[in-house]
DNA sequence: TCGTACCGTTGGAACGCTCCAACAGTACGA
DNA sequence: TCGTACTGTTGGAGCGTTCCAACGGTACGA
């Protein structure tokens, strides 16, 4: 009665607090709000008036302590700003909901010191699991943390992780590349070049699709690389050195929609009409290939779909944390729009 | 030492782990790891070695229920889409950081019942400090909540909130809007029509600040306002009106840089050249007002200020959570691109 | 009438930490 | 020689849950 008199005093009510108003006690206002089926209906009826009186909710920091798992998964972002992690995140969370599991996000490029600071945090607040999403750099803390919980690394570029117990999904960025370099070859086009995004591993397999694709058509003497960045002024540059060499390309096929934005940039400065004179295609079909304004033709990776098998292989291994590690490559798809364009004689 | 006996045997090491380990008591690790300066070097010492050994991490559940305090903040954003946000949690976590707390995201719009799901959740794991981010929807929830926790509404395009112990930071958007238009009246332009974001409160604000500038000019009588809805779409067809009428406008106020980036799009289509021809201002001075392709003359909401100046606001009122709230408005400035010029007569 | 079985309910021991009152030990002035 | 003060250390109570062993009560077959 102690407690009683605490929670009426004003403190957050607890158990006690709802058992001594429903008048039974700790351990039955407990059993009813897990609702176990051995508790008479006048009991739980009684102790559910108590709880909407009171506005009781529980603890979750005893909970956690007393249960040892918190019904929460954590997600690592490695920048916010990549457009992609919001529809990921849209596939994501009902399917974690779902199972009755909340999340919480945590930036890693905003969060300077990611390793130390946000993963041992999320490790402190005991989340039942870890999503990694994007090329996070694979530190001593990820490795210790990811082989102690449940882990699904979700890259949507790509990903080169391999640890015993966690799985992989990615883009497969080696198909994305070849639809959209066929795309072009139907089109008519032969002069396709390529703006790279070295040195990740995305860029790397994007660039080896379009090497392998332009050879299997037979225009494996036309392969023209140029370096980018994955970034707009990078495409910008590249695409300057190309249009302004003897022979120019009447296509180019660019690591990501960024550097397709540079590119685009690049040929209406030197006069170069798109698709008229210049086909485009990007990847990532990100907010960037969608504007109106720009209307690129981009490869999909399907984010969303990630997301939702990201949730479901987490919540699978969950249940089996020993199981080996898998990885899914999720097949791109690819988005037409006005950038590209048949070849003009 | 059963404890000590069951950390080796794998389970994660506690206080009574490490304890036995140093030599010491449970209570002189506590006092060690909390840096009380009343224990002898020696223990320290002795202690500090146990906690390297053993890889001991304080158990955050543990802590929080008896401090009753978590050194955590929860960041709840309404659209983690919007790019604001990303450019104000820069300028917001390294204050928090210096100050010791975590850092939590939550996205309300990806959580769909965010209220009663997200909010809840935050308050459960007992959160310090509560920075809602973007125009929340004022639910019950968060009602109850931040009557309860610590709060701190940063609202990027202004936030109509009035709750007792709430801080409330938010761009001046009607001083915003007269460096829009003062540019554009500097430039010698005279037949300056807006794009409005109807209905929310930046809307509102923005579109009060054109006819009020307009007015203290003398261009009272040129006022000319169309319906849009802070999206592409929405700006594209509102100039489509707006240059499809006889007395076209020389230049566009758009309520934000998405409308701008419509306003341009549609221009394009219908040869009207810009800067040339049709001088464009946006509003946020985000992520597409600074791509080279549209390069557009945008005002700036300055959110990284805002971060910071939200988590001093913060801090400040978890020190002292019952002082009233304050409404503080920031300063934005004007970006001058390239979708801007003098009037061509 | 008694033992057995089951049902709904209960007290209390964890969980891993913080915090407080109390402890032993040394140093010092009276 | 004793009391006092201080320094460093300790045991134990408490935080709000879960979980388990044990409880009293009713029903039933022997």
């Amino acid at each position: 009665m102690a407690a009683a008199e605490q929670g009426r005093a004003g403190g957050r009510p607890t158990l006690e607090t709802v058992a001594a108003r429903a008048g039974v006690s700790k351990s039955l206002v407990s059993l009813v709000l897990r609702d176990s089926p051995k508790v008479s209906p006048a009991s739980r009826e009684a102790v559910m008036r108590a709880v909407a009186e009171l506005g009781y909710r529980p603890n979750a920091a005893a909970r956690l302590l007393a249960e040892r798992r918190s019904r929460t998964v954590g997600v690592l972002l490695n920048d916010i700003r990549q457009p992609w992690f919001a529809d990921m995140l849209d596939g994501l969370t009902p399917v974690l909901h779902a199972d009755g599991k909340h999340i919480l996000l945590g930036d890693g490029r905003i969060d300077r010191m990611m390793d130390e600071t946000l993963t041992w945090s999320f490790f402190d607040l005991g989340v039942d699991g870890l999503v990694l999403a994007g090329s996070i750099p694979l530190s001593g803390a990820i490795i210790d943390i990811a082989s102690t919980i449940p882990t699904v690394a979700v890259g949507g570029r790509g990903l080169d992780l391999d640890l015993p117990h966690v799985d992989v999904l990615a883009n497969d960025n080696h198909l994305g590349g070849t639809l959209a370099v066929r795309h072009l070859i139907e089109f008519g086009h032969t002069r396709i070049a390529h703006i790279s995004g070295l040195p990740s591993l995305a860029g790397r397999l994007r660039m080896q699709a379009y090497q392998d694709t332009m050879r299997a058509a037979g225009l494996g003497s036309n392969v023209e690389i140029e370096a980018g960045d994955m970034s707009e002024e990078g495409g910008y540059r590249a695409t300057v050195r190309l249009l302004s060499r003897p022979g120019r390309p009447t296509a180019i096929f660019a690591a990501n929609d960024l550097t397709c934005v540079g590119a685009l940039s690049a040929a209406t400065a030197l006069g170069v009409a798109v698709p008229g004179e210049l086909s485009l295609v990007g990847f990532d079909n990100s907010v960037f290939a969608r504007l109106r304004a720009l209307w690129l033709t981009s490869v999909d990776g399907t984010a969303y779909a990630m997301g939702q098998q990201a949730a479901r292989t987490l919540l699978r291994r969950i249940e089996h944390p020993d199981a080996p590690g898998r990885t899914q490559l999720l097949p791109p798809r690819l988005e037409v729009r006005g950038s590209s364009g048949p070849v003009r004689r």
